[in-house]
DNA sequence: GATGAATGAGTCTTCATTCAT
DNA sequence: CATGAATGAAGACTCATTCAT
């Protein structure tokens, strides 16, 4: 077993292995993976693979937990002490930047909790929820303070995670109607999503 | 061969593996799903199953097929002549209305779609890039009216359907988060939609 | 799942495959054979082995536990009311024949048990124990009345195994040592098995 | 090479991991062991490991040459001028003895010759019988000088084998039954074992 | 001497599909 | 129409052994 990385070809490999295991988990889900695809990828043979992570479930998971932490930084980072439309459109932002430059990373996400989120449900229902009720507990007192409108805090987090991510998750339907030049479309998304929730947060 | 189906038995055994294929599909992706699954599910023989369709890219085509022409049908019902904002609204509670009564047709197509959609992309540039295009142009035309603000009509539709079918396609999710008592949170989303948009479009 | 046999073509199989998996099993130990050998052994594919038996194990389990019964019935035949020596020196001679007969069943259980029994224990220490228990009391009471030889009766028994059973488990030292024609030398064991049990159990 | 030990600590490792293969070879048979078992047990590497032996095979043999003949001293011992019911009850003790101490060299054996003895046959058919055959004629000598009962010497010998060892290769089941305290059994059993065989062997 | 890294050859099992009735 | 039976291809995982240092 290689629990821990150890010397620095361990880590290379493990980190090889994970990003070939991103790429396919992303663009297959877990059932649609196979060990071939993602060592292929990582340019490595299968048991070789299997020499570095326990096996499928130990890969996928390795990746789940490994980004789950990165992936809930724009949320952290919601400051109860800012401007609050300014926060909560820097938070649209930031979540939307994510969705450009780390697509996969939401196909993988979206594939697992599409799917009934079988092994994610703990994350969700713990740490997840833990961190989405103190920031609409934030939310909730800037609009009872009346410095936005009165909107429900859960479904506005909800509609930012959806309307941000859904340019990752649904990338192929997005790029099928706009036909966009490479990612020209995200700045557009980005001024539309400004608008959008600059309006509808406006407490006028 | 049963190329189309003639005797009312067929008819019923059809629409008995549809079902049963639908649920399977929607709930473990294509690869994930068996002909097992929707065998058992749909109290078929697998090789009765096999009967009425050619293969599992068959029933999983037919599928997609009989189901996106109903799934556009609240973006159709969009009436140019109709009140603008009412408009769109009504078309993001139908939309909504059809993530709370139809989550696996919604997720039947997430999965599809997350995963790059090899048996959809022809839908998706074709008839489906058309229908958006021609709704966001009466879109545009009521924005450029002053009828609406002036948001970017496909950005705005991209925002009705991802706002929309997360409740569907990340139900899981947010379940966990609000840990609601059946379905009384889609009440609380409607509400919350309905402002958002309301807000948003709001000319002022 | 072909849970019970229903048609003659499963009974048939099943029995078959019961066949070469007792050959297989006797002669490698549970880890040591393969699928392989076993459907090559039955004349089967791999796949159409599993559609018979959920696995290696199920197989291996079935064997087990049909066998067991049958492979005690010597001992339960042993009659309290019959002549005490005669009683047991019978069974002596029905255990041999068994071994005789049966010496594949024999291994298969001689496997088991040498490697710790890990999927038979539970038959040892329950109904194995109880009938073993049950014969020795009987044994006991004829010592005790005088009757034969003042043994212990359990101690007996395992003796009665292990002399017996010696001539299947061991079968290939045996012939290395003795190279008999054939099967002549179970002919000799009877015959010493008669004398050693008789001379040993005589009260006088 | 490591031909032959040299130094003190190749002694010492080679000694390790026959120590480790015999506990996981008697345990689980050669095909049901693995190298990474073995390597575990004598807290060596896999591949240093291979620097002390060729191979699995190579390990497995050494074990059964070098344990066989320590194995046969009780049979050696048996005095041609000793007193002839004494000398055999004394190597049933004896063997009964090594049972006790060394149940793991006894099923090593029992495993490999239950299995067809693959790996031993030329040690059977040719020192073993040799031994065998000259041991039975010393019986043979007291049976015809009516020092003892005339029993069969090879089946004599069969049978000490077959109720001795029973007690380390069928442990497990006898300790099923018997449900002993520690090892407590051993002295019934060395009991039972002398009545059986003094009664068995008196020439009256 | 010792070990981290790597792999070819299995070995069990799953699954879409076909065959035969 | 329906199904019991059968299988080729694939897929996850194991293991003895080798390589390189």
């Amino acid at each position: 077993m290689a629990a821990a990385p150890k010397t620095r070809i361990q880590m290379k490999n493990r980190a090889t292995i994970l990003e070939a295991a991103l790429e396919v988990f992303s663009a297959n889900g877990f059932r649609g993976a196979t060990l071939d695809q993602i060592a292929t990828a990582a340019g490595l043979s299968k048991p070789n693979l299997l020499y570095y992570f326990a096996g499928k479930e130990a890969i996928h998971a390795e990746l789940l937990t490994s980004l789950l932490d990165t992936w809930l930084d724009p949320l952290r980072a919601l400051n109860a002490n800012g401007d609050p439309i300014g926060e909560i459109t820097g938070y649209v932002q930031r979540k939307l930047e994510m969705s450009r430059a780390y697509p996969r990373e939401s196909r993988l996400f979206a594939n697992e909790i599409v799917q009934g989120a079988p092994r994610m449900i703990d994350e969700i229902t713990g740490p997840l929820k833990t961190l989405v009720d103190e920031k609409a507990a934030v939310i909730r007192g800037w609009s009872e303070a009346g410095q936005i409108a009165p909107l429900d805090p859960h479904h506005l987090i909800f509609s930012i995670w959806a309307t941000t991510q859904h340019y990752a998750d649904f990338d192929v339907q997005v790029r099928g109607i706009l036909r966009p030049d490479g990612e020209a479309h995200f700045d557009a998304a980005a001024g539309f999503l400004q608008s959008l929730y600059e309006r509808a947060l406006s407490p006028f």
